[in-house]
DNA sequence: TAGCATCACGTAAGCGCTTACGAGTAAGCG
DNA sequence: CGCTTACTCGTAAGCGCTTACGTGATGCTA
């Protein structure tokens, strides 16, 4: 049972194909009759048009890509697989979101680690432009990517090529962050657990991290490096809660899943946060605000970030040009109980970034 | 600057667009000097295949897609949106790692709340098949699409149309779930928090937990209902805990997230858990295990739930006939703290699903 | 050396659609 | 009433690729 094509539709209206196609399309020149006999047709034979015909006639795909690297949950298994990482699923979200409202649909690869780059290779022929997340390919094949195709880095490093760079403030919401911490609760001796060294944006927020603390005179009694995940906050935070020393006033997780796993090994150990230890994160999970105790964290607008991605991707391949080759979206200190505070209060930090507020609103965010 | 074609290469390499094409895809039939000429080609020119011409003339286009419902997190604005179910984004990462390891790749589209499936419908024609995820679109809906295209429903009803199901053994898993506690805790006065009445897994869940408890001698004390979100969670959970009536000695939650708003309300009441009320949940997402008290839940394998559905597609159109056109995924009970008992043990549970046993293997489980 | 496979490659058709161009008809004008 | 203009629709080319079929060259057997 071959499905229909606009022949068939032709043949059961009794029109040629180009009048098919003009109905499909609603195209002008076409009497409402003629029209109306087509869309008859249509529904009669339960017609789909056919995306790669149309997308190779048309000469656009219609599709996005995104590149993740692969984050893999699975607890039960292997656990040298890396724990998923939860705001890149708010990040797809929001570049789905974002794709559909201009009938776009997000077509989705993930690289496995050291599995090289084909997949996103491979992509450049299959859609109309390319969100690369988060390194998951070189800084070499993301140029190859960016000179033959609309391509849009995020949480990457200052466009290099021809690529497009969406990321967020980390050094506001971290500078932020380490103000409050020092300034309103007094805290003079700060831990860091710090994210993987691939990471962008995990650089940059220690980096910013020990900067202002420096300069506001607390001191860095302890640094640790954990991958992200959860589990690897457990880990440290059990050294921590087990080591000889003095564990830090306050601790600062360079994400929230990080701080989940910090969190529930200072429960079990009878470690008391805030009282012993302050506790911050960064990202703003969904769970984040339900711990115990509701974590203080800086929001980064994941889902934002994949809207803007991909309209930024719009605006390369209509040739509207960007102001900007780089667009920084704005971060936020959540203050919970975790830090020492009682409730939620919302420091909004509006970064100076023109660029964003004409992109963002673009999307229906400003 | 146009992407280079087969032409280009074909002219580049002193052959025919023929030749080009079978050196492109390994075919025999070819000296491996033309071969490596074609190759070299390649490399110079940086040529990447269409993916749209190669999918119209080759009849496949090597895309499986990913209809679910539109779950968005966004606490700052609009609160009426719903929160993002976790274990759909589990569920989407199976799908993507199934796909790929074909060569596939993974064409999401989300549909909104009233927003009809005119999306779904558009997929039929951009895809090899379907997965649709936990009623993303009316009955009606999927049986047209199952109709004309190769159709996997999650997390739906036993089949009634043309569509392959693949769901989970909520059953089993909460009557192990309802088994525990009244067994081995003793607890006889239960409280349920139901899911949204649109779920199908939800209604299983909260059906079985009230039939096994009363098979076991247990009362339900109350029910609330809930929307999956953990905010919702925290809104029953504070109805709770200042109602007049006793609280149940243990809430089943019938999912983790609500069970998550839940724990936080009773930590910020002084609720002990599990001391005053045990909590349960239900998915085993990440976080859960992190939570304190950790929660005891019911583990649904998300991820192989979203790769068997690919999996299932692809034996579906290779025409190598599924065994059965209902595929059950066996659920295991995780008991941590929140239940009342000391650490992490699993009561795995295989259900008598013969398919699954094949269809899993195939995906490299089994 | 005639005859026949076999190999290596070119030619051309066709996948289902969009669209430039042209043809035919009806309407508008002096 | 003859002309132009506008409207409606058909014809055909082409998007970049795969592949059935054909052709010439080479190697083998009798």
């Amino acid at each position: 049972m071959r499905a229909p094509t606009i022949y068939d539709l032709a043949e059961r209206a009794g029109v040629s194909i180009a009048t098919v196609s003009r109905a499909l399309n609603a195209k002008s020149g076409l009497s409402s009759a003629t029209r109306a006999r087509v869309l008859a047709a249509v529904e009669e034979l339960g017609y789909v048009p056919n995306g790669t015909a149309r997308g190779l006639s048309y000469g656009a795909t219609e599709t996005v890509g995104m590149v993740v690297a692969t984050r893999t949950t699975n607890v039960a298994q292997a656990s040298e697989e890396h724990e998923s990482l939860l705001y890149v699923d708010a990040v797809i979200r929001g570049a789905e979101r974002s794709a559909q409202r201009t009938g776009y649909a997000l077509l989705l690869v993930s690289i496995r680690p050291r599995s090289g780059w084909e997949a996103a290779k491979k992509m450049v022929g299959r859609t109309d432009g390319l969100v690369i997340v988060d390194r998951a390919v070189s800084d070499d094949a993301m140029t190859w990517l960016a000179e033959r195709h609309p391509v849009v880095a995020l949480a990457w490093d200052s466009p290099k090529g021809s690529e497009i760079v969406v990321r967020i403030d980390n050094a506001h919401g971290t500078r932020l962050l380490v103000e409050h911490l020092v300034r309103e609760h007094g805290f003079t001796e700060l831990g860091i657990v710090r994210g993987p060294a691939s990471s962008f944006d995990a650089t940059v927020r220690w980096r910013t991290a020990e900067e202002t603390a420096a300069a506001l005179g607390a001191r860095i009694v302890g640094t640790w490096t954990g991958d992200f995940s959860a589990s690897s906050g457990e880990r440290i935070g059990r050294s921590i809660a087990s080591g000889p020393g003095r564990p830090p006033r306050a601790l600062l997780c360079m994400n929230d899943q990080m701080a989940v796993g910090v969190l529930n090994v200072f429960a079990q150990d009878g470690i008391s946060v805030p009282g012993d230890v302050a506790v911050t994160g960064f990202d703003d999970i969904v769970v984040s605000r339900y711990l115990s105790p509701p974590l203080t964290t800086v929001r980064q607008p994941a889902e934002e970030l994949g809207a803007t991605a991909v309209t930024c991707l719009f605006e390369l391949s209509n040739g509207t040009g960007l102001a900007s080759r780089e667009i920084v979206l704005p971060t936020e200190l959540v203050v919970r109980s975790s830090c020492g505070c009682n409730g939620e209060t919302r420091a909004r930090a509006w970064t100076a970034a023109p660029d964003w507020a004409r992109v963002a609103t673009l999307d229906g965010v400003g």
